[in-house]
DNA sequence: TTGAAAGCGTTACCAG
DNA sequence: CTGGTAACGCTTTCAA
């Protein structure tokens, strides 16, 4: 294995010293032209490329950010990354990408190495049970700048990128109602999941707007475990709201692809939607627009949400003290899953009895 | 702004010599219990965290590898990325990642960039154009290892995890044939872009071999700009294609999102998928099972592709010298949109004069 | 215009 | 068991 070419190499080759080389890389003024020219080439020649983690010690600047998120592969986060790569590539900042899967200690484990690799800040899309932990403390200790984004932690007054995940439920829901629906399940994630609990405040706020009872029996807990099995958790969470004597009439997702899982038992009962059963998801994702019906579903615009964290964070490594927060007014993508009158455009059978009265 | 806390610190603090505090943070045997215990507790009292850029430049042992893929939120690519996650963590290895974004000058700086930061490999998804460019150089000069996924580059016999993607389209094809339908069209991408060619090729041969003309009115180039353009170029070749005197009566497309706008074409026209347009589309994301009917297609196993280039490269790195390469074979997913006789299914129309005898 | 030397935070070697 | 010293590759300061 041939050795990294250094500095050293160049002078040597050259007949100079370190220092001059190092000058003449660097477009110092200090020195003559045939010796930068030279250097240049040489430099060209060798193959040499500076080894950053030298320079960084040296100069005690390092130009690498850490982003943190639950899954790479999940729609939305990707989506946050790509926003964060749009920027970081234009300011030169080198992106480490660590993911915690929604575990905590994993999520400590990245921080850590974070740390020890001096990046010069964070961003963070913390785990659904972040709330419980206290991880980014240790960001605050080393006094490292980060951005959450989505998630709210806490009470934390950290700077945040976040989406008024409440509200976009709230017209969601009051959305539905207005439809004409009325026994409206909630289809949520686990009960630490804080995403899924703002999601929740804002389906009883629109509930109790419209004076419609809250009936615990139209909330179901769904187990995300990964990407593959949210389809079927929806699936089975419909089935169970279905079968039972007490049927809703329309669905609220804490994201699209439960609302997919709802499809597909409403597809096995014959049930119509929107006809028979409302639908409205949660994140806009791809499958969103290609469902049939096409899914109405709450926009998360990830892209934007990236970039402006990726803003914030710069902000605030230059010792911007302004308060770093911004919420992301919800948005309700009206489709046709949750449009009474739609339905016959979607209508498979003439009539089905059992869920004919349902309104 | 504090002062980043070094073994200095401890060592002040203490009372004792840097080194040996170096030595109880590194649990070396030639230490007392007492001085260790001290040591630890101090460390942990002042919040120390090895700095990781020195410890590297010292021990010339570096524990990132970057990746580089042309879009972190592409549906395939996010889930090699997932893959590399996965075991790049079990490894102790930090991931920086980068976007080529299918320019090769992006993908270049972005090599270069890795390269200064001493990067202990590569995993690289090589932009659509990088058969026509050199980038892969700098690594080889740099005798850094690296693993090739998904597109093959030129004849280069570098470390490569793979995908038959012309097996994957003579398959796709050869279905298309078997099921009745004999004017196939293909949706390909820009002519520079392997995958588009390599699945061209499994497209002709699958013709070739059923004695069926090859009819390049039947191939239509779409513009992938971005996620978002892609569907709607699916659509206006399909329409293109479509409103000619010679219509084709099944497409092949390049990418599922392609396929979709197929799809969207022929609600518009009152085709019926799968009677009178036979659909199948390439890599098996999200949308095609949400499609209606559900989207046959080639199938692309990117977490464990993104696994194996993890495991291919370790191997490279620590000096495996055999022949690190693996193609993945192809495997068609047949779905609905394929399959003649599945029709009556989706059906919306009794009939449709102007299509129904398009066989 | 050039070079020698110090130092960034750490570990390795050798001496005590 | 402990500590001094050199070195990793680079930049900066100071002196020539």
């Amino acid at each position: 294995m041939s050795k990294r070419v250094g500095l050293k190499d160049i002078a040597e080759a050259l007949n100079v010293s370190i220092t001059t080389v190092s000058r003449g890389l660097n477009n110092k003024f200090d020195i003559s032209k045939e010796t930068r020219k030279a250097i240049l080439e040489k430099a060209d020649e060798l193959n040499y490329r500076p080894n950053a983690y030298a320079v960084s010690l040296r100069k005690n600047e390092y130009f690498t950010i850490g982003v943190i998120v639950p899954s790479v592969d999940h729609y939305f986060f990707s989506t946050v990354l790509k926003g964060i790569m749009n920027k970081a590539h234009l300011s030169n900042y080198l992106v480490l990408i660590g993911e915690s899967t929604h575990d905590l200690n994993k999520e400590k484990e990245v921080i850590e190495q974070f740390v020890s690799h001096c990046v010069t800040g964070v961003i963070i899309s913390p785990s659904n049970k972040s709330s419980y932990s206290n991880n980014l403390d240790i960001l605050v200790k080393k006094r490292i700048p980060y951005i959450v984004v989505d998630r709210p932690v806490k009470e934390s007054d950290a700077p945040c990128v976040k989406y008024d995940d409440p509200n976009g439920a709230f017209l969601a829901v009051e959305h539905l109602i207005e439809q004409g629906y009325r026994k409206i399940a909630y289809l949520k994630s686990y009960d630490y999941c804080v995403i899924s609990n703002a999601r929740f405040q804002g389906y009883k706020d629109a509930l109790a707007k419209h004076n419609i009872p809250f009936n615990p029996n139209f909330v179901k807990t769904c187990h995300l475990i990964d990407q593959e099995n949210q389809e079927e958790e929806g699936f089975f969470a419909t089935k169970q709201l279905m079968l039972a004597v007490d049927k809703p009439d329309a669905i609220f997702a804490v994201n699209d692809d439960l609302a997919a899982g709802a499809y597909r038992l409403a597809e096995k009962l014959n049930l119509n939607i929107p006809r028979d059963l409302g639908v409205v998801g949660y994140s806009n994702s791809q499958i969103s627009r290609h469902l049939k019906p096409q899914l109405t579903t709450v926009e998360q615009p990830g892209i934007e949400m990236g970039e402006l964290a990726f803003d914030f964070l710069q902000q605030s490594i230059i010792g911007n003290k302004s308060k770093l927060t911004k919420t992301f007014d919800a948005r309700l993508i009206v489709r046709d899953s949750s449009i009474r009158g739609a339905e016959t455009k979607y209508k498979k059978q003439k009539d089905n009895k059992r869920y004919a009265n349902s309104i």
